[in-house]
DNA sequence: AAAGCGGGGAG
DNA sequence: CTCCCAGCTTT
């Protein structure tokens, strides 16, 4: 068994390999605590070529705090497009305004006060903390359960609920001073050599320390009993439209796509008898296999097209303006086919 | 402690 | 097809 000197010597091998090997990512060139978060923000549970457009743009848009606080949630929103798990611009909006009111508009430096920040948990805490002010917690994440757990091939279940304090735990023996590099090390090591299939071994600069290669069982850490599973759910929508303009509503902030647009859930009678035809999609979310009806709906009569517009309150938009705000992906993809037209 | 939340890419 | 990704919030 080794002593813990040996151990502290893995994080020390990390963190020259790091310096030698870091991913050239925008953000790797700032310590500015908003683009920190932010960046740690987009990649939550988010591949790095999925988001980084999403970063660029959206750090262009909202370069500070200030901009950020100012902004209409729906340009957040917009801003956030297509990424998934929406939720966290509604976060983000809200903790830029939690800046302004709590923090004077000064981005929080202490550990403890990161925490308190909407949308912000003991993961994001950490990174921020050590990247942008020397804090010294490690930011432990998908790629130090998987680290972690080959280097000792500790069994420990990571979809256990205790996961995160267990390899908290485990990091500070291979922790270095240099916390906020060590952190980013990790999560490059994670990403590039310490992959979830297929591990490249052989260019790791911790495989002479590491239990799982040597006992050639890689690929049974780490360890994860919770498995996914997702239900079938149908939608329904009505794709109402005249001329060049169609009807759209927000979504509530619960259950799935929370504050996007979207297309009326239901039409009443009146309307039934415009509309020429139905298109089914398939989509597959995490923990749902939707199947989508989109109906078709073209409104030939003025008068009832005006009448219905004001009766409800649906908005009215169109297939240009419609770029401005921010759909689900499927109707996102509805839209898009027909401005292809 | 456990469930719920998107979308994309790899194998 | 299944699994995973720079996780957090709510119950």
């Amino acid at each position: 068994m080794k002593n813990n000197h040996d151990l502290l010597h893995i994080g020390t091998k990390l963190l020259n390999w790091y310096y030698q090997n870091a991913r050239d990512l925008p953000f790797r060139k700032t310590k500015d605590p908003y683009k920190i978060w932010i960046c740690e923000i987009v990649f939550q549970q988010t591949r790095i070529l999925q988001g980084l457009n999403h970063y660029n743009r959206f750090v262009e848009r909202f370069p500070d705090v200030k901009t950020l606080a100012e902004a209409s949630e729906d340009e957040v929103l917009l801003y956030w497009k297509g990424l998934g798990y929406y939720s966290r611009a509604i976060n983000i909006h809200k903790a830029a305004k939690q800046i302004i009111s709590d923090y004077n508009g000064i981005f929080p430096s202490q550990y403890e006060e990161i925490l308190k920040l909407k949308g912000i948990g003991k993961y994001t805490a950490a990174a921020v903390s050590s990247i942008c002010f020397k804090g010294k917690m490690p930011a432990v994440d998908g790629n130090f359960y998987r680290v972690l757990s080959r280097i000792f091939a500790d069994d420990f279940d990571v979809s256990s609920s205790r996961a995160f304090a267990y390899f908290s735990e485990l990091s500070y023996r291979i922790m270095p001073n240099n916390v906020g590099d060590f952190n980013q090390a990790m999560m490059d090591l994670g990403s590039e050599i310490c992959k979830p299939r297929n591990p490249l071994c052989g260019d790791c600069p911790l495989n002479e320390d590491c239990i799982a290669f040597s006992l050639q069982k890689t690929s049974q850490f780490p360890v994860k009993t919770k498995k996914i599973k997702s239900e079938n759910l149908n939608l329904q929508y009505f794709f109402v439209h005249r001329e060049e303009q169609f009807l759209i509503q927000q979504r509530k902030d619960d259950f799935i796509w929370k504050k996007l647009f979207e297309f009326p859930t239901a039409i009443p009678e009146v309307l039934q008898q415009f509309s020429k035809g139905c298109k089914t999609f398939q989509h597959k979310l995490t923990h749902k296999n939707l199947s989508i009806d989109i109906y078709d709906v073209e409104v030939t009569s003025n008068e009832i097209w005006d009448h219905f517009v004001s009766e409800h309150d649906y908005l009215v938009t169109d297939l240009e303006s419609s770029v401005n705000r921010s759909f689900p992906k499927p109707l996102e993809n509805y839209i898009q086919n027909l401005l292809k037209d």
